[in-house]
DNA sequence: CCTTGTCATTGCAAATATTGAACGCTATTC
DNA sequence: GAATAGCGTTCAATATTTGCAATGACAAGG
C-alpha cells in the first residue's frame, strides 16, 4: 500500500523530455507506469490527458507499444493496459541478476531459520528503492511486498542503511525525510542517532517506525566501493524479535551481507 | 533452453519500424529484448551492430531507457544492461492480471492435489505463449519453466490446444509447424489427428513427444467467444500419469479451465 | 614511443515524427 | 429524435530527431 510512490510522475515527463534526444521513450515509459499504477484499462485521451500528452502522440505510441506487445489492447472498448511482455523481460532480468542470484539462497535459510520474511533490495541513490528478491517462511505473517515493489528510499530500516553509507550530506537528507509517511514519526534528531549507531554497528534497525508493531533489520552489501548498492533486510512482528532473537537475527545478517559483498565484488 | 526463441529479432525491428509512427519505441524495445538474452552487458556499438541501428541513434535510446530506470548503465565499463525497472512494471501487470489472480489458486490446488507442476498461459496468436502462473509441488522435479518464459505457439499440449481451438486454416500452420523442435516430432498427420482428438475432448495431451517421458496437457480458456485466450497446463512425468492418474487429472483440470472462463468472460 | 584499431561521443544536413485542427463515430442528453 | 459532447482517429505543416562522417579517447601491439 505504502510502495509504488513514482515521484511526480508529469513534472518528471516534462524535464526528461527537454533534455533527451528520444522523447518518445520517455512518453512510452510513463505511459508504461500510468497503465501499471491503473487497475483498469484506460482509454487514449484519458492517458494523454493525465500525462500532459497530445492525444495522436499518445495514440501513436500506445500503437508501438501494443506493437511490441508490451501494451494490451481491446478492440471492442478501445482501452489500453499493460500487457504480458513486461513479464518476459522481467524474467530475464532475474536470470542474470547477481545479486538476485546470491542473495536468494541466502534469503531462503534466513526466512526458515528465524520464522520471518526476508528481502533483498536493490538502491536507487536516495530517490527510492526496489525489491529484488524475497522469501517467506510458512509461519510468516502475509506480507503486502512482493519482488517488484518500489519503497521511498529513506524510510524503514533500508532508510539508515542509506542514510548510514551512502555519505549523503544532510542538506540532502532532511527534505526527503521530511516527505516521508510512518505510522510512527521519529524526530529528525532520534532518526539521526539511529543512523548513527547503524553506522558503527554495521546493521540498521527500525523498531515500529514504519510500520507499528513490526520490526526490520537491514545490512548494506557493495557491489564496488563507495556506496551500498543493495541490501538485505529481515522483516518479523515485534513479539518474535524481542529478546535473545534479535541480536543473533542482526549477527547471521551481518554475515550474509559480508559474504554477499565478498561475492559480487570478486 | 528451448523457450525464448524471438522470431527474427532484426527483421521483425525493421518491418516494424517502417509501418509505425514511433519507431524510438521499436527500437528501445529491440534493445530491451536483446539485453534481456544477454547475459553479459553491452558496449553501444555491440547492441547497434547486432540490431543493425546507426550507434548515435542508438546511444540516445539507451541514455533515454537509463534515464526511465529499464536500463543500468556503468559508466567504469561504459556498459548497458537491463535494470530493475522492469521487475516493478512486471509486478503491476501481476497485480492486475485478472487471469492470474483467477488461475493463481487453482494451479496450486491441482499442484498440489496430483503433485506435479502446473501452468497457466497467455496465448499470443500462432505466434508463441507467454508463463504468466505458474505452481510447483515440492515433489515435483525442478522445472525449467518460470513465469514470463516464452514458447512457440504451435509446440507441446498447448500448441494442440490452439490449433484445435483457434480455427486456423492449415495453410497458416503447416509452415510454423514444420520449424518446431520436438524430443520426439510427430508426424503433420500424427499431430493433426491429435489436434482432431484434442477438439472432440476439450483438451489436449502431448505424450512425451515434446520432451520425452513427461507428458503436458492443456486445457483452453476463453476470455471472450472467438479464440482461446489462454490455457491451463499440467506437466508430469511419465509414470506418474499412468492408469488412473490421467483421466482424472483432464477432467479436474478441464473443470477448471471452464470454471476459469466463466469467470473471466462474466 | 608511435601506430593502429576500436570505442563512445558530437555536429550538421536531411529525413521524419510531432503537433494541433479537423473528421467521423458513438453514446448521452434535451 | 435531434443535438450535443466526447471519443478515437487522420492529415498536412513544422519543429525535431535521425543518420552519417568526423572527432576525441583509449588500449593493444609493434
Amino acid at each position: 500500500m505504502k510502495s509504488d510512490q513514482h515521484p511526480g510522475t508529469d513534472s518528471q515527463l516534462t524535464t526528461s523530455l527537454k533534455a533527451s534526444k528520444a522523447p518518445a521513450i520517455s512518453r512510452a515509459a510513463a505511459i508504461l507506469r500510468l497503465l501499471g499504477k491503473r487497475s483498469q484499462p484506460m482509454g487514449v485521451q484519458a492517458i494523454a490527458r493525465e500525462l500532459g500528452l497530445v492525444p495522436s502522440t499518445c495514440l501513436y505510441v500506445l500503437r508501438a507499444l501494443t506493437e511490441e506487445e508490451l501494451v494490451a489492447f481491446d478492440p471492442d472498448t478501445k482501452r489500453y493496459a499493460l500487457d504480458a511482455g513486461v513479464l518476459t523481460l522481467a524474467r530475464q532480468w532475474l536470470r542474470h541478476d547477481q545479486f538476485h542470484e546470491l542473495a536468494q539462497p541466502l534469503l531462503d535459510r534466513l526466512a526458515r531459520e528465524f520464522g520471518l520474511t526476508t528481502l533483498g533490495a536493490q538502491l536507487f541513490g536516495l530517490d527510492h528503492i526496489i525489491v529484488t528478491a524475497m522469501s517467506q517462511s510458512g509461519e510468516a505473517f502475509q506480507l503486502s511486498t512482493q519482488v517488484g515493489s518500489r519503497f521511498p528510499a529513506l524510510v524503514s530500516a533500508t532508510g539508515r542503511c542509506i542514510a548510514a553509507f551512502g555519505g549523503w550530506p544532510d542538506a540532502q537528507l532532511k527534505p526527503r525525510f521530511g516527505k516521508l509517511r510512518w505510522d510512527e514519526a521519529p524526530s529528525w534528531e532520534e532518526w539521526k542517532a539511529q543512523v548513527a549507531e547503524a553506522r558503527e554497528t554495521g546493521i540498521a534497525v527500525d523498531a515500529g517506525h514504519y510500520i507499528s508493531g513490526v520490526t526490520v533489520v537491514a545490512a548494506p552489501v557493495w557491489k564496488a566501493p563507495g556506496r551500498p548498492s543493495h541490501a538485505l533486510v529481515a522483516i518479523g512482528i515485534g513479539s518474535a524479535m524481542r529478546g535473545e532473537g534479535l541480536p543473533r537475527l542482526k549477527e547471521t545478517l551481518l554475515a550474509a551481507s559480508r559474504s554477499l559483498s565478498d561475492q559480487l565484488s570478486g
